[in-house]
DNA sequence: ATAATTGCAAATGCTTTGCTTGTGA
DNA sequence: TCACAAGCAAAGCATTTGCAATTAT
């Protein structure tokens, strides 16, 4: 079973054959697709699995705080496995490759600022985007 | 004539009489208005100017540097000025209220982490959502 | 003059939803 | 059993675009 078919059970997220499948080809990805790239995985397992119910999943497994939504700049919502430990993410602006990290030091930072402000923070969104450095 | 209406000489942008109106509402702003909103206001002044300029025209006052556009969560764009120092902002989830802040510190430990991972940053977003706290 | 801009409505692209049929616990 | 899920196609929403008429330089 998939780390994120046993969170469903934990969450009583009921399972169907379709969130299961979804669940599996979520899992084996390590990198961060959008919903028709699932959805092209998917289908490839089982053709008959619909968009829409890709869809409905992404984002039932989002609010039950299984999977993570991203919108990076210029396009479609993006999908991963929600991580044990934050992490913030690098896009390479170039090739679309997303690079993660951690720096503690920041989000350290950023609860000080919004705590400064008056607030306390509850989200946040953290995302660079760079350029390959040549290498000589 | 407005700041806008200034960069848009020096860029060489041709003025229309719906692009002054359009950066005389934007300079008169101090929030972040989305398209629509900007629309009403540049309605109240000429009723006759099309959402569809609207959007060509802050798309391009955009593209040449002279505002700035902002994909905050969950909605439309949202745009500013472009200002003269760099700024990040913080997200009221409760009343939508935006403050902007300044960090260098935080700025500098970007450029470290892109640094580390191989890349030169060319664009990044930073945006803290938080909640007011109760001041007693 | 004439290349660029506007207004309008139609088209787009991603995402959601109504409805009927199918299904997991 | 029976509330919930899936498939399909239609709808939604923000944004873009084709085209004919208008305008800035």
């Amino acid at each position: 079973m998939s780390k994120i078919e046993d969170k469903c059970q934990q969450k009583g997220v009921r399972l169907t054959e379709q969130r299961r499948l979804i669940a599996k080809v979520m899992s084996q990805s390590s990198d961060h697709p959008d919903v028709d790239e699932l959805h092209k995985r998917i289908s490839k397992i089982d053709e008959k699995v619909s968009i829409a119910t890709v869809y409905r999943t992404v984002k039932l497994f989002e609010e039950s705080g299984i999977i993570e939504k991203h919108d990076f700049k210029g396009g479609k919502a993006r999908y991963e496995q929600a991580p044990d430990i934050h992490h913030d993410h690098l896009i390479d602006v170039n090739t679309g490759e997303i690079v993660e990290f951690i720096n503690e030091e920041i989000e350290k930072l950023q609860n000080e600022v919004a705590a400064k402000l008056g607030y306390k923070l509850v989200d946040h969104r953290l995302e660079l985007y760079g350029i390959k450095t040549k290498k000589n």
